[in-house]
DNA sequence: GTCTATACACTGATAGAC
DNA sequence: GTCTATCAGTGTATAGAC
């Protein structure tokens, strides 16, 4: 934090506290305390909580979208890149900075909060259902099968694996429900490229 | 609200909010207003908020569990009971009111507060992994699936189908992500009783 | 048992000095 | 741009009257 400009700390503080403690949990005074900041420079660079909030927000599900869509488009059979999002290093105990964020009632509440999650989510389905239709096209899955079903089955899975692990307090939880859908896919595979 | 005595008042004014707004979204002067009771009563009957948080969470995970456990222990076939498990009516928007509070840093940061989540959460997947055995042996599921694998994956796909639900602000995607996950069930069963 | 009164820190925001 | 000072309201908890 220390090469920063006071307003990219604002911003990097407020995606960090909304990541461990939600927009509820957070105040305004934790972030400029975590940025090093005075009261005053908050309300310099943004109008407010939500106003910072949002630029927070809006990064994080920037970065990743940018991080599944580069696993997702990247190389081999529909059924791996599947594989390479689901498998992806994950700091599981910390949950999904997106996804938590649909727990918050503030969040929920404010359509302007809630647009960059939803959109986020949405193109990540979009993008699944892709590639489980191109899986189709090139029979690697069989046509029974529905992309944009198994798409929100996948991204269900897991935004609820997070939670699963951070019940019962360790990321076993999380890899061995993704090691079952896996399972569920592979049955459906025709081992072909 | 009216016919219950101000400790009962108390306990279910929690559980709404906690359900609405998790734990570190709700003070105690919102659960005494929503009791319509004076300050003075919650410290009379509970330690403080945790405590009263406490008693709160523990009736709405045995609630929670005797729902589930009614369904996978009932009639019909393994695949059967999972999906009336999967279909039974929810209030989608509204989130699961165990699983949400795993996003709550203060449930997680209280080893009092988690285990009764934990607690629910792990025997539900023990319920479901059982099921899964039960019709891996009637010969309904593969041999090669394995129960606590598809056990995790299903509950991450209901707890992750909130997820979806509340950020696109329609219960269409919870449905359309078990859509998927049967239809998944669905390849690998073999339809016989 | 339930109430009101009170305490003290924190919340989100504004004012104005530098 | 950043700071300190200040504000009205809220958060969690206690004291003590009834």
């Amino acid at each position: 934090m220390i090469a920063m400009r006071t307003q990219e700390r604002l911003i990097e503080s407020a995606r960090a506290l909304l990541w461990e403690r939600g927009y509820v949990g957070t105040s305004p005074k934790a972030i400029l305390e975590h940025a090093g900041a005075g009261q005053g420079s908050m309300y310099h660079h943004f109008k407010g909580k939500s106003d910072l909030a949002l630029t927070a927000i809006r990064r994080t599900c920037a970065e990743l979208l940018g991080t599944a869509e580069a696993l997702l488009c990247g190389p081999g059979t529909p059924y791996e890149r599947i594989e390479a999002y689901l498998l992806r290093e994950r700091d599981v105990l910390r949950g999904c900075p997106v996804g938590r964020l649909t727990m918050d009632p503030e969040i929920i509440a404010s359509a302007e909060l809630r647009a960059p999650v939803d959109e986020t989510l949405d193109r990540l389905r979009e993008r699944l259902a892709g590639t489980v239709e191109e899986g189709k096209e090139r029979g690697q899955f069989p046509p029974h099968l529905d992309g944009e079903e198994i798409a929100a089955t996948v991204l269900a899975t897991v935004q609820g694996g997070y939670v699963l692990a951070r019940a019962s307090g360790s990321p076993a939880a999380f890899d061995t429900g993704v090691r079952g859908l896996l399972s569920l896919l592979r049955s459906d595979t025709d081992q072909v490229a």
